[in-house]
RNA sequence: GUCCCCAUCGUCUAGUGGUUAGGACACCGGCCUUUCACGCCGGCAACAGGGGUUCGAAUCCCCUUGGGGACGCCA
C-alpha cells in the first residue's frame, strides 16, 4: 500500500459547515485508519473573501470535534512565491503562455459564445500569437492544455470518468497581478505536501481533469481521487449556507456530543454492514473506501437525535457532567445549586438526546421556583390529591435518609396506608416538585430535588389546590 | 445550452445475475413500567419508467424522467 497522506482544504470564507466537517472526517478517518497523516490547508488565495477570523474558526472547529492535525495548518497565501515559480517553470517549457485579453474582452467573448449556443470557454486566442503585446495590458499566464483526445479521472467512487479534451480550455494560472489561482495552488500544494489521497466534494470532480493535466505537464505523480457526494437539507434541497443547521458548531452548542455528530455524519454516505453506532475508535477501525456510497444524502434530524441519545447512554460520566454544566449555565442556572451532576447525568442518560435537552429537563432540580405547567397542574393537582400530598409531605419530612431507596419506601408506605396505588401518589408528587408530568422515577426525582425543595414545593402545591378549591366553591356559590 | 455525477422503503442504507429484497431512523400496534424514556416483540413501507442482454435481473447495457454539480483573472 502506498503512503497515506490526506488533507482537508477549506477556504476561510465562512464557518465550518456540516458538509465540510464530513469531508474533513473522511480524510481524517482514512489517514488514522492507515497510520497516515492528515493535513489542514487553508485556501485563502482569494484575499477578498478570506478572513483570519474564519481561519481561526476553522481550526478551532476541527479541534472541537477532535479531528487532530499532523503539523501546522498551512496557509496557501504563504506559498505564492512557490506557485509563481511553478508557473514560471511551465512558461519556460512552453506549457504555459501569456494572454493579454482584458476581462471585458473575455466577457464579450463568452457572451457571444452563449448567444451562439456554445459552451463559454476561452478560445485560445493568445496561444500562439506572435508579435508585440498590446500596451497597457498586464497579461495573465495561461496553461496550454495538451492535445490529448481525452482525460480520464480515476475515482474511488466513480471509477473512470472520461472527459473529452476539447471540453477543457486554457485555464489561468497566474492572474494579471501575479497572484496564483486555485488550480495552480491546489496542485502545487498537494504535490509539495505529499498528499496522496485527495478526498473532497463532488463539486470538484469537474476540476479534476484540468488538475490532472497540470500535474502531468509538471511531471508529477497524480494522487488518488475520491469525490464525495453532497449533503442535502432534509427537504432534499441544497444545504443553504444561511441555514443555521449548516454550521457544524451549532450542533455542539445544541448539546450533541462531538462523537455523536461524527457518528451521524460518518454514516451519511458510508456504511459498514448493518452497524449504526460507532465510537470514534470504532470508526477508525472500520472506515474504508469500500463502504462509501456515491449518491447524495439528506440530513435527518430524527436520526441524529437517536444517535445522540445512543451516545449519551454510553458516554463517560465526567464528559457528560462537563457538558451538562455548560448547558445549565447557558440557561442561567447555577450547576452548584442543586444535586451532584453525576446523579443528574445518571438519571437522564437514557432519556436525553442532547445535553441541552438534559439541562432543560432537569432545570427544576436547580431553579428556586418551579413553574407549574398549566395543563399538568389542572389535571393532576386536584382536590382529590390534597390528602395524599399532605400525608406524603408529612411522611417525607421525617424520612431519616434522603435517598432514592429511603424515599421509595416512604412513598410506598404512605400509599399503602391511604389505600391507593404507588402511581396514584407519584403523579401529584411529580407535578408538585417538577411542575410537569414527565421526569425520572419519582424516588429519583425527589432525591434530585432535595428535601428542602421537595417539602417547599409540596407546600406550594397544597396551596395551589386550596386556592383552586376555594375558587370552585366561590363560583359554585355564586352559580 | 454543453459536459459530468447520481437514482432500493418517507429518510440513511445492505445488496454486486438466482434473496420471502435485509437492517436502522421515523411512524403504528403490543410487552415491560411509577410518568417519561430505555429495552423487547410485531406491523406499515422500496428496486423511478421503458427497452434490451440472459434460462434468470435491484444487480450488466441503452434511452427517458427526475435530482445534483461544473462551465471565472472564486475556491
Amino acid at each position: 500500500m502506498t503512503a497515506v497522506r490526506t488533507r482537508f482544504a477549506p477556504s476561510p470564507t465562512g464557518v465550518l459547515h456540516l458538509g465540510g466537517l464530513r469531508t474533513a472526517l473522511y480524510n481524517w478517518l482514512f489517514a488514522r485508519r492507515h497510520g497516515g497523516e492528515f493535513f489542514l490547508r487553508i485556501e485563502d488565495t482569494d484575499r477578498q473573501r478570506s478572513s483570519e477570523a474564519h481561519t481561526k474558526g476553522l481550526v478551532e472547529a476541527l479541534g472541537s470535534f477532535g479531528l487532530d492535525l499532523d503539523g501546522e495548518p498551512l496557509l496557501q497565501s504563504s506559498r505564492v512565491e512557490r506557485h509563481r515559480e511553478v508557473a514560471r517553470a511551465l512558461l519556460e517549457r512552453g506549457a504555459a503562455y501569456r494572454c493579454y485579453c482584458t476581462p471585458e474582452e473575455l466577457a464579450a467573448m463568452r457572451e457571444e459564445q452563449r448567444a451562439r449556443g456554445e459552451v463559454p470557454r476561452y478560445d485560445g486566442r493568445w496561444r500562439d500569437r506572435a508579435g508585440p503585446p498590446p500596451v497597457g495590458v498586464k497579461p495573465v499566464i495561461r496553461f496550454r492544455r495538451p492535445d490529448a483526445e481525452e482525460v480520464v479521472v480515476r475515482d474511488w467512487l466513480h471509477g473512470e470518468v472520461r472527459y473529452r479534451n476539447s471540453q477543457l480550455d486554457d485555464l489561468v494560472l497566474l492572474r494579471a497581478d501575479g497572484s496564483p489561482t486555485y488550480h495552480l495552488s491546489c496542485v502545487a500544494d498537494d504535490h509539495d505536501m505529499g498528499v496522496r489521497q485527495v478526498i473532497r466534494g463532488d463539486d470538484h470532480l469537474n476540476n479534476t481533469p484540468r488538475q490532472l493535466q497540470l500535474i502531468e505537464a509538471l511531471g508529477w505523480e497524480p494522487p488518488e481521487y475520491c469525490h464525495l457526494p453532497l449533503l442535502l437539507a432534509p427537504d432534499g434541497r441544497k444545504l443553504s449556507k444561511r441555514d443555521e443547521a449548516t454550521d457544524a458548531l451549532s450542533y455542539l452548542r445544541a448539546g450533541y456530543l462531538p462523537e455523536a455528530v461524527l457518528n451521524y455524519l460518518a454514516r451519511l454516505g458510508w456504511s459498514h454492514g448493518d452497524r449504526e453506532i460507532f465510537s470514534i475508535s470504532e470508526l477508525i477501525e472500520c472506515f474504508g473506501r469500500e463502504g462509501l456510497g456515491a449518491s447524495a444524502s439528506r440530513l435527518d434530524p430524527d436520526k441524529l437525535n437517536w444517535i445522540g441519545q445512543q451516545h449519551i447512554k454510553t458516554a463517560a460520566v465526567d464528559i457528560l457532567c462537563e457538558g451538562l454544566r455548560a448547558q445549565l449555565e447557558s440557561i442561567g442556572l447555577n450547576p452548584e445549586d442543586g444535586p451532584p451532576l453525576e446523579k443528574v447525568v445518571e438519571a437522564w442518560r437514557e432519556r436525553a438526546e442532547t445535553l441541552a435537552g438534559m439541562a432543560k429537563a432537569a432545570r427544576w432540580a436547580f431553579s428556586h421556583e418551579v413553574e407549574l405547567a398549566e395543563k399538568a397542574a389542572r389535571k393532576v393537582l386536584r382536590p382529590a390529591a390534597r390528602e395524599p400530598l399532605a400525608a406524603a409531605r408529612a411522611a417525607l419530612a421525617g424520612v431519616a435518609e434522603w435517598s432514592a431507596p429511603g424515599i421509595h419506601a416512604c412513598i410506598a408506605e404512605t400509599a399503602e396506608s391511604l389505600g391507593i396505588g404507588f402511581g396514584k401518589l407519584g403523579q401529584p408528587l411529580r407535578v408538585a416538585v417538577t411542575g410537569d408530568t414527565v421526569s425520572p422515577p419519582i424516588d429519583t426525582t425527589l432525591d434530585l430535588a432535595g428535601r428542602a425543595r421537595t417539602l417547599e414545593r409540596l407546600g406550594a402545591a397544597l396551596g395551589y389546590i386550596e386556592a383552586r378549591a376555594a375558587a370552585a366553591a366561590g363560583s359554585a356559590a355564586q352559580g
